[in-house]
DNA sequence: CGTGTTGCTACGATAAATGTAGCAATAGAA
DNA sequence: TTCTATTGCTACATTTATCGTAGCAACACG
């Protein structure tokens, strides 16, 4: 089967359909995204304080991530440091069940 | 010699707090375990078929993250393939939000 | 028997993340 | 001014994760 079109270039990795969820999924995917996002939930950081608050990350990842979550509009550096935009908060706030659904699913399979 | 998470106990990558929230964030944040629960949202696939549904990603890392979505107990292999389990259909519902709103977030940045 | 699936693995090549160190810019004392 | 002490951010060598291709054994059909 004909794959897809000869696009050498890679937008975002593993994605190449170009559908938002995919592109999405696929920046969501990488390490410290989602925790990046999680720690910034309810509070600026500095970038400092976030690398403490990432269990002392690499500060490479974590500023490669900063900057593709700024691009993306999810994060923006204020006065403060590193606070989430409006569109970062209803991101956030969409997967905030997340957490519930974490301790019922440990209590489950970890008991 | 195949080395696979053979151990509940396993340390998932970056985070060592043990915090049910931030295993399950390490373990999502990986590559491809996002895309597998969404790809199974609806269906299930066998694992050539979910090869081809994830832009033909190697069957290691495919395999990789099926066990370790098994472990966690979000998938499960039946007899017509890879499926989600009641956990991983709650958990996919979840952050099924997710699509509208990158729908929105793709008409708001860029375009 | 051959042909075609299935789930799954080996392994070299490549891409990504880690850990340590350090930069320039800024601000507050002294 | 100079001496700290932050800030955001980067270099770079090492380690880890993923890719891509190939192939396995088991099972089902004919």
């Amino acid at each position: 089967m004909a794959k897809q079109a000869d696009s050498k270039k890679r937008r975002v990795r593993g994605s190449r359909t170009g559908r938002p969820i995919m592109t999405l999924l696929d920046l969501l995917g990488q390490r410290w995204s989602l925790r990046i996002l999680w720690e910034l939930r309810d509070a600026t950081l500095t970038s400092r304080a976030l690398r403490t608050a990432c269990d002392e990350a690499s500060p490479t990842v974590l500023q490669a991530r900063l900057t593709e979550l700024r691009e993306a509009g999810f994060v923006e550096l204020g006065d403060g440091g590193y606070g989430l935009t409006a569109l970062g908060r209803e991101l956030c706030e969409t997967f905030m069940p997340l957490h519930r659904f974490a301790e019922r699913w440990h209590s489950k399979s970890g008991v």
